[in-house]
RNA sequence: GGGCGCUUAGCUCAGCUGGUUCAGAGCGUCUGCCUUACAAGCAGAGGGUCGGCGGUUCGAAUCCGUCAGCGCCCACCA
């Protein structure tokens, strides 16, 4: 058949992904075979794939498809997570647009809506991974959401409470007023502001008492001890700095170190709130730093969690000022119904207005965003939520990482995990939402000031059976129990991801499970390793009693090329599919890898994917020019092709050992560059070289059939990288039957033995020989098709592959001289000289400058050298071995220098 | 405030336990070629005192100290 010159991807990606399909290629089933297993790090069921996707899914496709070259049963499942702030937040949006408000809504209501959503744009993403050929077993597409996970999940949550790890509990947590829900505290993400610190007056509510203290009987005596005492026409007062103003209707004290030499005056005192006219206690604790502003805190227990913790040991009273959305609530008796933000920026004119404003400073602090929703800073909330107590997960899920069952590339996320597993917090798991799952909490009927009762169960009836034997509820009915409303955070089923995706929760040991079970490598970004990673390690552990994988490769960032995160407000994202359609996705994929070392950032360039794209057409030209060869059955091959195919067995061998080292160290980026070099420097630029017969000449079959065999195997080991190309060379090399597949055939090559190095070894030589000439052409502008003749000046033995460096330096003759003629331009390879005749094209000033240049260079080395060897402590403490090379080192350029200095000497006649 | 990491050619990065695989690769640049597979190509060339300083050593890009710059993670200083 008839090839185009130029390798058009439009032509067979689609095709073959059809055929891949068709033929079930991408499914596995547990058998007699070493599994290979990856799970997904499911995708936000209703996103679109981004760059951050296109690195990390190539990155597990590249991994599956090589543990499929190299036979194992791989399987790599699919599936989307529900995402349920995020995707309530979507659902919300949408509503509101079409003028539908969440709280007019039942529960049920919403869910329709919120499952249109999933369904409309459900998948999306997992349709576009097709296109980049993610070979996922499809048919097992898995959701956090759907029956067998969801089932999963709340057998989990009754296991956990029966086994008193989960509890419920009255905890100062972050609100997202947004979403109007709790966050954990990993959700929580601290932006650097640029804010400012206001500094209020809090005046003394008993002035009069002020002069009283202990043995003190004025002002100044009190000055004198260091106090710092500030007094206006209205009185005296003391300076509160915050960043809150819009907090203190919330303020229940003022709060001094005891040990602060300038507050002292203040101990024992009241205060009165700014605007608000409530007297609070001045109360002392050792947390305030006498340093910072004033030495003075406002201490508001409802909205910050060290003043929570102040509160509670000071016996202080708690004003909760915030509605749910950070409107202010009738508690805060000013500014009610305004947003916080609002309130900030009114009350600091009002303090002014009302001469309560010291002084306002510029300061940089910390503010914490949701995760999710990094436009609405986070507020303290105080609130009775579900916690997952940690230390238990803590103490399961460290060791295999310290003791190096789970491997972490890089490695320096080790310490990371170890950090944070070592400073634990229980995790919040309840989120005021309706999308995920619901919690199984069912609350019993109670009086309005009695504590709360509950029971956890699986299921309504079985609820109902619990409560029946608490003492008073033995006649309740099902009607009366009231299940929680809240659902849990959407990594409390992520956790799950690699046990639930073969059922291991709802049926612990079957089949799947003890084959895939633990699974081998986890792609994916380090910013999860919290949220996900360690999660997913205790889960393993404490229901797998084994760890989730024995590998974890972190991916970098996706920036531009500019070193920017990508982002859509930057516009500087590239569309995937977009660039897929430009390149093909065996160049995209190219192009993504080439500059993805593990761990490292990853700086974007499309001109990667133009390379990836190019490389692409090299193998289709190459295969173009080994289809199009003549083979005439009756030529005996030649002795030199025999050697060359020797030497290209060798080579693959060689790079093949090298390739799957760097894949074992996950250092794909740098394996992808080795089988580049590999294919187009060793096989398209010297192998294929030195066989092509010459123009229209026929070659031998044993030639033919050895080049269609390495050609084999290259796309073997392509395959991974470049999925699409390899299937559509490998289909065309010989008649495949129908359901055959390149992924599916195994590459098994011996290793390299000392004769295949020695072969790499003596074309090492013929190349540089090659190359030497092809220099010397250059530089004088001598055409590669003008024959020359080559002399070897006093050669140590015969010159191997003499026909091969004739036919690829362009050479008439390779003679061997005992002195190089007249009118020869030369080059050194090892202590060899190699001359080339130029006859009258020789321009000998030329010739003595660029000996003497050298000769130079040689000189300033074998005195360093030398100087070396006259060093008697280098020739004493040195091992034998680096001697010994110094030596050779020196002898060599004794050598050379001779040889120089002579061809100069002659040539200056 | 604590911890971790980085700094090598114009760009992106390799250089593991100190010594010819020690100064490398790809891209870019420059030069010459439309050579009958490929101009998305071929051939050739230039380019770095390995962030600064100090130390250990016969010998340092590599080990130690220190300074500078950059990045990431954690932490309740309002």
């Amino acid at each position: 058949m008839e090839l185009q010159s130029k390798y058009n991807p439009q032509d067979v990606e689609g095709k073959w992904y059809q055929y891949w399909l068709d033929h079930k290629l991408f499914a596995s089933k547990p058998d007699g075979r070493e599994p290979y297993t990856i799970v997904i790090p499911p995708p936000n069921v209703t996103g679109v794939l981004h760059m951050g996707h296109m690195l990390n899914n190539t990155i597990q496709d590249i991994l599956i498809r090589k543990a499929r070259i190299d036979g194992k049963n791989a399987l790599w499942v699919p599936g989307t997570d529900h995402a349920s702030i995020a995707t309530e937040a979507k659902v919300v949006n949408r509503l509101a647009e079409q003028g539908i408000k969440k709280r007019d809504l039942t529960r049920e209501e919403f869910l329709k809506h919120a499952w249109a959503w999933t369904e409309e744009h459900g998948g999306i993403i997992l349709k576009q991974l097709r296109r980049l050929g993610a070979s996922c077993d499809w048919d097992r597409t898995a959701f956090t959401m759907d029956e067998k996970r969801s089932e999963s999940v709340l057998k989990v949550f009754v296991d956990l409470y029966e086994k008193g790890l989960i509890y419920r509990g009255l905890r100062m947590v972050n609100w997202d007023p947004k979403a109007q829900t709790v966050l954990s505290t990993e959700e929580v993400i601290y932006r650097d502001e640029k804010s400012h610190l206001f500094h209020l007056k809090y005046y003394v509510a008993d002035p009069e008492n002020l002069t009283s203290i202990g043995n003190k009987v004025s002002i100044d005596s009190l000055e004198k001890e260091g106090n710092v005492i500030h007094k206006d026409s209205k009185g005296y007062y003391a300076v509160v700095a915050t960043t809150r103003p819009e907090t203190i209707m919330g303020d229940t004290a003022m709060c001094i170190n005891p040990k602060d030499p300038k507050n002292q005056w203040l101990r024992g005192h009241k205060v009165i709130v700014p605007l608000v006219g409530r007297v609070i206690p001045v109360i002392e604790d050792r947390y305030v730093d006498i340093e910072f502003g004033t030495g003075c805190l406002k201490v508001t227990p409802a909205h910050d969690v060290n003043d929570y913790a102040l509160g509670k040991t000071h016996n202080l009273e708690t004003i909760d000022i915030f509605n749910p959305d950070g409107t202010l609530s009738e508690a805060a008796g000013l500014y009610v119904g305004m947003d916080r933000m609002d309130v900030r920026k009114q009350i600091v004119i009002d303090l002014k207005e009302a001469g309560l404003l010291e002084k306002v400073e510029d300061y940089d602090n910390k503010v914490g965003y949701s995760e999710r929703n990094q436009d609405t800073a986070v507020e303290p909330r105080l609130c009775k939520q579900w916690f997952l107590s940690m230390k238990h997960f803590a103490d399961i899920a460290l060791p295999p990482v310290l003791e190096g069952k789970i491997k972490f590339y890089p490695n320096k996320y080790v310490n990371t995990y170890r950090n944070w597993m070592e400073n634990i917090q229980d995790w919040c798991i309840s989120r005021q939402l309706w999308w995920g799952h619901r919690i199984p909490a069912y609350f019993l009927p109670t009086a309005e000031d009695e504590e709360e009762k509950y029971v956890v169960a699986l299921t309504p009836e079985a609820a109902l059976e619990k409560a029946r034997q608490i003492k008073g509820y033995e006649n309740i009915t099902i009607d009366q129990l009231r299940h929680d409303e809240d659902a849990l955070d959407t990594w409390f089923s992520s956790w799950l991801w690699p046990i639930s995706l073969f059922d291991g929760i709802n049926h612990p040991g079957n089949e799947e499970i003890n084959y895939y079970y633990p699974t081998c490598d986890l792609v994916t970004a380090p910013d999860i390793i919290f949220f996900w990673v360690a999660r997913m390690i205790m889960a393993g552990e404490e229901y797998q009693k084994d760890v989730p994988f024995r590998n974890v490769y972190f991916t970098g960032v996706v920036r531009d090329n500019l070193g920017r995160k990508m982002s859509k407000s930057l516009g500087n994202s590239p569309d995937p599919i977009g660039l897929i359609e430009k390149y093909g996705a065996d160049g995209v994929r190219m192009g993504m890898l080439l500059s993805a070392p593990a761990g490292n950032d990853i700086l974007f360039d499309e001109q990667l994917c133009q390379q990836g794209a190019a490389f692409c057409n090299k193998i289709w030209n190459a295969f173009r020019l080994v289809k199009g060869w003549q083979v005439d059955e009756k030529l005996a091959q030649p002795d030199e092709n025999k050697k060359t195919v020797a030497w290209m067995e060798a080579v693959i061998k060689t790079a093949l050992l090298e390739i799957n080292d760097l894949y074992s160290k996950y250092r794909l980026n740098e394996a992808l560059m080795a089988v580049f070099k590999l294919f187009t420097d060793e096989f398209s630029g010297w192998y294929l070289e030195m066989i092509k017969p010459a123009y229209q000449a026929p070659i031998d079959k044993d030639t033919l059939a050895a080049t269609l065999q390495f050609f084999e195997q290259l796309m073997k080991i392509i395959h991974p990288f470049m999925p699409f190309i390899t299937e559509e060379l490998y289909q065309h090399i010989a008649e495949r039957k129908d359901g055959e597949s390149i992924m599916v055939s195994p590459l098994h090559l011996d290793a390299p033995t000392a004769a295949d190095a020695a072969l790499i070894a003596q074309y090492d030589i013929a190349k540089q020989i090659i190359s030497g000439v092809r220099a010397v052409r250059q530089t004088k502008n001598i055409s590669p098709r003008e024959p020359l003749t080559l002399e070897v000046v006093q050669p140590q033995e015969s010159l191997a592959l003499q026909p091969i460096i004739q036919k690829m330096a362009g050479l008439s003759s390779i003679e061997s001289v005992q002195t190089k003629s007249d009118g020869t331009s030369s080059f050194l390879i090892g202590t060899t000289e190699y001359a080339v005749q130029l006859g009258s094209l020789i321009d000998t000033e030329a010739e003595i400058q660029k000996m003497e240049a050298e000769l130079k260079h040689l000189q300033g080395f074998l005195i360093s050298v030398q100087k070396k060897l006259s060093n008697e402590r280098f020739v004493q403490n040195a091992p034998a071995q680096v001697v010994e090379l110094e030596r050779k080192k020196q002898s060599d350029a004794e050598t050379k220098i001779a040889a120089l200095t002579e061809s100069i000497a002659k040539l200056r006649g």
